[in-house]
RNA sequence: GGGCGCGUAGCUCAAUUGGUUAGAGUACCGGACUGUCGAUCCGGUGGUUGCGGGUUCGAGUCCCGUCGCGCUCGCCA
């Protein structure tokens, strides 16, 4: 686990509130403290016994202070206790704040010119030996670290992430409340929405067989309460969606949640990069490009098979498609599409690595994938003999250049994009070619409103069913023709930060008679309307401002400015890939009382032996 | 639901082609030591090799099943 700990911009240290047990932090004291009489409280983080002075560090969240015990100045009955002492016993002690001799100086620590030489020992709580020590040198297992998730916790970097994650949502109210956001309040027992991620559901007692849903986000809510006149509105709010976790993904994750009335997309766009700039300045001393620059979902799909480039790196896509017509080589020429990349270097790849590559590449639908190396003299090896008659054309179009690897992929075009978007993230992994402390932003816009799903044969909103589609292609919704619906685009925007998104949101359908033209090109019915989303439909009958917002993911945010790739490293208490607490023990069965009273029974797949409650 | 990887002492790891009593560092326990700061030195305790079954003269190692953790595909408006 990599952390940047060098880019935050500086050592931040608490006050300490004066109690019985600490009149400082353990990160507190400098050389100008020296003379001063103290009391200090927190854990043994190491102790080191000379039989005679025995060193101690003491921990708390703020940092690490030596302590000395030395017999003459506190006493043999303290310095036999301190003798005692093991790793994460809970003391409190009082003595002299003293400087340290030159070579006695500790240049790792912020309170390195210091120590405290004891007067008074007490021992606040002893520990079992722990199963870890909450040392940055150890390298612990994560299961290991999730069990005894409270012993994890008191790492400096957890309580350094901690600390980020507070100061992001302290900056995110206090930004939006100085725009005059307010923060309200959304239900977490909610309705069950049809379109999107499985519903976490919850039953009702009072209502036997039925059911609430944790809500996937307050979409609906925060649209009421424009709706209800109170034009801007913000919630740092936990969104619940019952799918599978990954790296950057957990099951139940936090959002800022924000909706404004009387908006059009450039507004949210401007309040977005005013707090997202205020965020990188204090946490990181960075600044953002300003403005960040736009670019079309099409661009970002036909330049870099992603609805969400990362911009650090180049190897763009670039469509062949006419010259491999000039080729006799078959799987080209057959192809609807053809697109090449040029990797950096990568002509250094032997002849094993690329056609491991070609054999990646079949996992993600393609049929292969083609490969040859740049050469001063033109080009070399893989497909070279087919490209001879266009090679001159290539290399300028792609622009290519010795020693690089071209990598062709020809099929549809989804495929094509699909294909080689991810090959771009691989090699700039495999190759490294993505400088970790730039950050390149993006705002993706002009997505399509609707994709069709081939499997259910129908329409599906790209974003979700509230979106606005463009003004000028309004007239559009009454098409059913496929290529005419699918060129319908939409009022949503993403926020991109080095290939990841970090937010999304759009300018909603504030008209009654455009939101029912959406759902009926959805295919969903007035009845399933009604049922469905009936509350919504009926409030855009009485009166609905234009409205739009964004949603930030914060857990994908404190992330990135802590660079990690990992989401259980930012959240305090995660949980695994199956969903289970290691600490807690969540899930785990009920008793039949809790479930009769729920009206629920439980019926297990064959083979599945019950749960231990 | 599928694919890949991992599971050995409290922790992190090793153990040759399947071969003697499963080792090391660290932690822990005992001892020594007045300037350490990942202290040092001496000695010691510590194992259901995730669990169940199988193959074999012999299994940490091979096979089958299962559980857990991670990455990933599907999924995630």
């Amino acid at each position: 686990m990599i952390y940047h700990l060098s880019s935050i911009a500086k050592v931040i240290t608490m006050e300490a509130i004066e109690t019985r047990y600490r009149t400082h932090t353990c990160g507190q004291l400098r050389g100008g403290d020296v003379g001063r009489t103290v009391a200090l409280a927190g854990w043994v983080h190491s102790y080191r016994d000379h039989g005679n002075l025995v060193f101690i560090d003491l921990r708390d969240r703020d940092g690490l202070t030596q302590l000395v015990f030395d017999p003459d100045t506190c006493g043999k009955a303290n310095h036999d206790e301190a003798r005692k002492l093991r790793s994460e016993w809970v003391i409190g002690i009082r003595g002299q704040v003293t400087a340290r001799g030159d070579e006695a100086l500790n240049p790792k620590l912020p309170t390195g010119q210091i120590e405290v030489r004891v007067t008074d020992l007490t021992v606040l709580s002893i520990s079992s030996t722990p199963p870890f020590v909450p040392d940055e040198h150890e390298t612990v297992s994560e299961d290991k670290r999730l069990v005894h998730r409270y012993i994890d916790l008191r790492r400096a970097s957890m309580q350094q992430t901690l600390r980020t994650r507070h100061r992001v949502t302290k900056l995110m109210r206090d930004h939006l409340s100085d725009l005059g956001f307010w923060e309200i309040e959304t239900p977490f027992l909610t309705k069950s929405t049809p379109e999107g991620a499985r519903d976490f559901i919850v039953p009702s007692r009072l209502m036997p067989g039925c059911f609430y849903a944790l809500p996937q986000s307050p979409q609906l809510f925060k649209q009421l309460l424009m709706v209800s006149g109170c034009d801007k509105y913000m919630q740092i709010v936990r969104c619940f969606r019952d799918e599978d976790p990954r790296a950057d993904r957990q099951a139940e994750f936090t959002q800022l949640d924000v909706e404004m009335s009387f908006v059009d997309r450039e507004n949210v766009i401007a309040v977005t990069e005013g707090l997202l700039r205020r965020i990188w300045k204090e946490i990181l001393g960075k600044d953002l490009p300003d403005p960040i620059p736009h670019m079309d979902y099409d661009q970002a799909m036909s330049q870099y098979g992603s609805d969400r480039p990362d911009l650090r790196y180049g190897m763009k896509l670039h469509d062949i498609t006419d010259l491999a017509q000039q080729t006799d080589f078959g799987v080209f020429k057959s192809a609807a599409m053809v697109k090449t990349i040029a990797v950096p270097g990568g002509g250094k790849l032997s002849r094993k690595e690329t056609d491991a590559l070609a054999d990646w590449a079949k996992g993600l639908g393609a049929k292969g994938l083609a490969v040859t190396k740049v050469t001063a003299a033109g080009l070399d090896t893989g497909v070279a003999k087919f490209l001879a008659p266009i090679a001159a054309k290539l290399i300028e179009r792609s622009g290519a250049g010795d020693g690089d690897l071209l990598c062709f992929a020809a099929d549809r075009s989804r495929i094509v994009h699909k294909v080689l978007g991810e090959l771009r993230l691989k090699m700039a992994r495999d190759l490294n070619l993505a400088p970790s402390s730039e950050f390149a932003w993006l705002w993706v816009v002009n997505f399509p409103l609707f994709e069709f799903d081939e499997e259910e044969k129908r329409f599906v909103s790209t974003h979700h069913p509230f979106t606005a589609p463009l003004d000028e292609d309004l007239s559009k919704l009454d098409s059913r023709d496929r290529p005419v619906v699918e060129s319908i685009k939409s009022k949503a925007y993403d926020i991109v930060v080095n290939g990841s998104e970090i937010g999304g949101g759009s300018i909603r359908i504030h008209r009654m008679d455009v939101q029912q033209k959406v759902f009926s090109l959805l295919g969903i019915d007035e009845a399933a309307q009604k049922q469905k989303f009936g509350f919504l439909l009926d409030a855009l009958h009485f009166g609905a401002p234009p409205h739009g917002g964004i949603a930030l993911g914060l857990d994908r945010l404190i992330m990135i400015l802590r660079g990690t790739t990992n989401i259980r490293d930012v959240i305090a208490f995660p949980k695994t890939q199956s969903g289970a607490d290691l600490m807690s023990g969540a899930p785990s069965a009920v008793d039949d009382k809790q479930l009769r009273e729920a009206n629920i029974r439980v019926v297990l797949p064959p083979g599945k032996p019950p749960a231990a409650s």
